[in-house]
DNA sequence: GTTGAAAGCCATAATCG
DNA sequence: CGATTATGGCTTTCAAC
């Protein structure tokens, strides 16, 4: 009893367009999937414990309801001729928005850009870059921010170490089992 | 001439274990896989005008020599439960290896962390966090982060907006053509 | 929603240019 | 080093539970 009124809440849950329940198989499939995104579907269902076909209509479901937004390769970035990492701190004036939306496509035009963030605080972005060099850093610090006239005040931090995580888990409000 | 010389030198310094030489085809093959992991080799190789099979030469060796590092799939946050972002700033004290270590090994097993940098700056490391609302913002920052001794000083920033770029060039020096 | 089988397609490796 | 070809295996779809 309790079970089917469960699992037609679920239902309910899922026609409304909530994308925010996933079952323990759900989660196992987006969580081998963060670790490896060309696992192929066999080896996949045979990790989360389903059958292939089961996981190729999960999969095509987790991706349909935007749970999965795409898949990404890692490239080493000292690969690239870009050793040096560091996030540069930019404060803007005036904070409106003609200034940050150009701004925000500016920096993301810029080759040395990996991400950006604005973020309410004392500095309003956060850009992470990756540069050949000191030299490199340099040029690109007063040629790229500070000769532009939005920018108010700038802070680099050099990066020693930047750790990703794999996996991401979701809460126990977005579970459902 | 020239064209028979070029191509020696770039095997010479592909065998002495070189990452950094990438031609045309290569940084197209990553520029691709950097936007979609998943394309298959078939479509990948008609995208860079080269034949199935060359491309998976290409391919495998580039996961060989380390530029490619991994296929990761990209979920979304607010799906997990997780639509609000921050970045915490921490400052901890003594900056010492001892204390750096653990902490960002602590740090890493958080389920709410996305990502961490240790960097030189006036602050040490910064967390890139994601939860459910302000209050689980609230019960992280107290909780999981000034109540440890280490941590001598904290600013939290808020996320507005974040931008990742999904393909990041090499550098003219990576490049041979 | 899950399973199992069948068909088509792709990845892979060997061979040759 | 790159293209072509053949095969084994996987992805994918379908009907059934």
């Amino acid at each position: 009893m309790l079970c089917t009124s469960l699992a037609v809440f679920r239902q309910f849950l899922r026609r409304e367009g909530t994308k925010s329940v996933l079952d323990a198989i759900d989660v196992a499939i987006l969580a081998e999937l963060q670790k490896d995104a060309r696992l192929p579907n066999k080896d996949l269902a045979a990790r989360v414990n389903i059958a292939p076909s089961t996981c190729l209509v999960r999969h095509r479901a987790l991706r349909e309801r935007g749970v999965l937004k795409g898949y990404r390769a890692e490239v080493d970035l000292g690969a690239l001729g870009r050793p040096l990492q560091a996030v540069i701190a930019v404060r803007v004036r005036p904070h409106t928005r003609a200034v940050v939306r150009p701004f925000l496509d500016y920096v993301m035009e810029l080759p040395e850009t990996i991400s950006v963030s604005h973020v309410a605080g004392p500095d309003d972005f956060l850009v992470h870059v990756a540069v050949a060099d000191a030299v490199h850093l340099q040029q690109l610090v007063l040629d790229s921010f500070t000769s532009r006239r939005e920018v108010a005040q700038l802070h680099t931090n050099l990066l020693f170490e930047h750790r990703v995580k794999a996996r991401i888990p979701p809460t126990a409000q977005a579970r459902s089992d």
